[in-house]
DNA sequence: CTACACTATGGAGTTAAGACCAGAGTCAAG
DNA sequence: CTTGACTCTGGTCTTAACTCCATAGTGTAG
């Protein structure tokens, strides 16, 4: 029988099976994203298995764009069973972030995307429109 | 008559009328997007006018989403007259780093955004399904 | 018993683009 | 001559999220 499954795993076990690093495990720790392990007599950290899921979580929600402390406040709710609209205020808001930053892009790729069009590519620098337009107004 | 104009510029007048901080000038010549200046005898910089419009080009190739070190680029080859398709090589680089991000973005936009349709935002977080989406999978 | 892999800690380094600071010298106005 | 504003240098600090380091103790396979 292979009970592996309910042994307490060690950090480094922890890590692997997250998809993180170690010393991003200790870090996660330190930011109080992961709660203090429970450790053996010689000091080695032991972590339940649900310990792996919370280390998606925060993954996961840092895919979509939440900072850590974001990811902290969402786990408070998540750990505190909080209210949904205080959940929905944080994505709406990470939302029209991420909106913001599009329209910036947005705004900088055309300015860009005209000025290249413009240049012809061969040449010397001089009269070429994209250090023109950066010269000068 | 007034003929300041002609004169050298202390480091706090250019600042001002470039639109950037002293210190931003200082960090500029040390990163060598500037030329040293000429100094007073008692070791104030001197600049020309046209200092302003070098700061300048930085500044709107920084607004267009280049490094500084891209930046440096771009003059070294404003100063030497380099070749027109080194620029372009640069411009077309830059716009596609600034589609991948604008596509990342996206991309987390519409994970987000559905998320956050199928939340009613009422009641407490049990079965919210972005909390649920981050717990699970 | 001996390697060798694993873990512990505290602290420093990484990136980008500046901002800020202390202590000292300088310049212009009144 | 005395303010007060300006400038000099060299250095540290900032943000985010790790990542790496040295040194030391621990666990285990053979």
């Amino acid at each position: 029988m292979n009970n592996s499954k309910l042994q307490p795993l060690t950090i480094g076990k922890l890590a692997a099976e997250a998809g993180v690093g170690i010393d991003t495990v200790r870090f996660y720790e330190r930011r109080h994203l992961l709660p203090k392990p429970a450790r053996t007599a010689s000091g080695y950290r032991q972590y339940a298995r649900d310990s792996v899921a919370r280390i998606r979580f925060i993954r996961r929600a840092k895919d979509l764009g939440f900072t850590l402390d974001e990811v902290a406040t969402l786990l408070g709710l998540h750990d505190s069973g909080g209210p949904k609209a205080e959940v929905k205020t944080l994505t709406t808001h990470k939302l029209e972030q991420i909106d913001a930053k599009i329209n910036h892009l947005r705004r900088m790729r055309s300015v860009l995307a005209g000025l290249n069009d413009q240049c012809s590519g061969s040449g010397d620098v001089s009269g070429c429109p994209i250090i023109e337009s950066l010269s000068h107004d």
